[in-house]
RNA sequence: GAGGCUGUAGCUCAGUCGGUUAGAGCGCAAGUUUGUGGCACUUGAGGCCGUGGGUUCGAAACCCAUCAGCCUCCCCA
């Protein structure tokens, strides 16, 4: 027989049972925190108009975009047009008579879209959660796939700073239940426009936040001479070398900050605002937010608070990440909507609980119960039994056929089943049934009428 | 877009200088053992050596091409 080739698509994965019980594991757990904090669900569309997603991401996220070819173009009718169009995307431009629709890149712009439809509706400031993959045509490496989970919190129309704190709070919470021990970092855009304001002026932002955003990744010197050949000058680049070099709490490296910004009145306005943000999360008991001025995070439509998840004891990227941003809507023609947002990256999730072994047993229990089989008029007791057990919540099967206790046995423990029932023809005469613990190896005899009030 | 590494049994991998019948461990199946698993022992099944071409008396090994996977940079989650 000639050996069939099969595949899955570059940079796309399969799950395993015991891999989709983990994510759904840590999907339910931030489902259920989102919902605590007032987010409703929302999904949209895998695919979305070509032109709602093209130009959103910058020149390289474009190219990153999977597009979907149309359907029809070979139709005879369509032949001429579908040409034409082909060689209009082979001279890089769009063509929707060859591709119209496109997979979401990413939940933030098909979210800025259905405000953006349907703000007349909404009741603001609208809290919506979703969770839900998404593709680009990256080249996979490690922890990077073309199709990858995003879960993300939103607040739109709203400029409270409460709703930062909730965030942070939601992060806080998360993290706790899932026994992650994480420093959520905090700094502000504004603190970071200020610092420009004071060393080469406001257009220097970028190129400042740019070189900072690598310090962990090169270190200062590298970033120093970044600073240099984007063309800062050097008393310029000393004092943001003085202000990468601040340390202590939170209390002390505030102080520091707000000495070294002097009077400057974009940062004063961010220094407030991490400071009412820090003092609000300390009522709720939050004590893992961490002042990072040198956090910057690449995405460059971040105007005021923005944060970063760092697992402790493991090396790993951030697992979390967000923060405000002005009009977000205003691409979609419904200007002044500001929002603010955090996303976790489940995947990272994924490989940090997994190497610090934080996954409960009983997320990697599915069936409780195993019936053996061991004969006809055995089993159909055994079904019986069975059925009232599902009845009373328990998960259990019946072996599927007579065959070996070692084999049953072998079989319940491949399953991870933590519990077996035995019911042989001595039981059957006598009304019983035998439960054994697998775990603890150990066993004894139940009347059948009281097997449904065992607690498994 | 640029670069590196790896493709041999279901899985993880050995395979020497190019040499005759391609190996191990785990897993799988059967048995020792027809009502008590995990351990041990015995036996067995399972291979287009990624694919195509070339060099050679002879290729899993060397060369070229190709496909696939992994990884790094860029960028990002």
């Amino acid at each position: 027989m000639a050996k069939i080739q099969v595949g899955i698509p570059q940079g796309t994965r399969d799950f395993s049972t015991d891999i989709v019980r983990k994510r759904n594991y840590i999907f339910s757990t931030v489902r259920s925190v989102f919902e605590l904090y007032g987010f409703q669900p929302l999904e949209t569309p895998t695919m979305e108009n070509i032109e709602t997603l093209m130009g959103k991401y910058g020149e390289e996220g474009d190219k990153l975009i999977f597009k979907v070819l149309n359907n029809g173009l070979g139709d005879p009718k369509n032949l001429e047009k579908s040409k034409a169009a082909f060689e209009n995307v082979l001279n890089g431009k769009n063509d929707k008579n060859l591709t119209e629709r496109a997979l979401r890149y990413d939940l933030t712009i098909p979210f800025a879209r259905y405000v953006a439809m349907n703000h007349a509706q909404l009741t603001f400031p609208f809290k919506r959660y979703q969770i839900q993959p998404v593709w680009r045509a990256d080249r996979p490496q490690k922890g990077r796939y073309r199709e990858f989970y995003q879960c993300d919190a939103d607040v739109v129309g709203s400029y409270s700073l409460l709703n930062e704190v909730e965030l942070a709070n939601i992060y806080a919470e998360v993290f706790s239940q899932l026994k992650i021990d994480v420093e959520i970092r905090i700094n502000n855009r504004k603190i970071l426009a200020g610092l420009a304001e004071l060393c080469g002026g406001a257009d220097k932002m970028m190129d400042i936040t740019i070189a900072i955003d690598k310090l962990d990744k090169i270190g200062l010197e590298k970033v120093k001479e970044e600073l240099a050949t984007r063309g800062l000058q050097e008393n310029q680049v000393a004092r943001i070398e003085q202000y990468l070099s601040i340390e202590g709490s939170n209390e002390e490296k505030l102080q520091q900050l707000t000495e070294l910004m002097g009077d400057n009145e974009t940062a004063k306005k961010g220094i407030e605002e991490i400071t009412y943000v820090l003092n609000y999360a300390a009522i709720a008991g939050n004590s893992k937010l961490v002042t990072d001025f040198t956090l910057a995070r690449g995405l460059n439509y971040y105007t005021g608070t923005i944060f970063e998840v760092k697992a402790k004891n493991v090396q790993m990227g951030s697992i979390g990440g967000g923060g405000r941003y002005d009009d977000l809507t205003g691409l979609f023609g419904v200007p002044n909507l500001p929002g603010v947002g955090i996303s976790f990256g489940v995947d990272r999730i994924y490989d940090v609980m997994e190497e610090l072994k934080l996954f409960p047993e009983a997320v990697q229990t599915g069936t409780q119960v195993l019936f053996f089989n061991l004969g006809d008029a055995e089993s159909r007791k055994a079904f019986e039994l069975a059925q009232q057990l599902r009845g009373k919540g328990v998960r259990c099967e019946l072996y599927h056929e007579l065959a070996k206790f070692d084999k049953q046995f072998k079989y319940a423990e491949k399953k991870a089943i933590p519990f077996i029932v035995i019911i042989g023809s001595k039981e059957l005469e006598e009304g019983t049934c035998v439960i054994k613990d697998l775990k603890k190896s150990e066993q004894f005899a139940l009347k059948q009428n009281e097997l449904q009030n065992f607690s498994f």
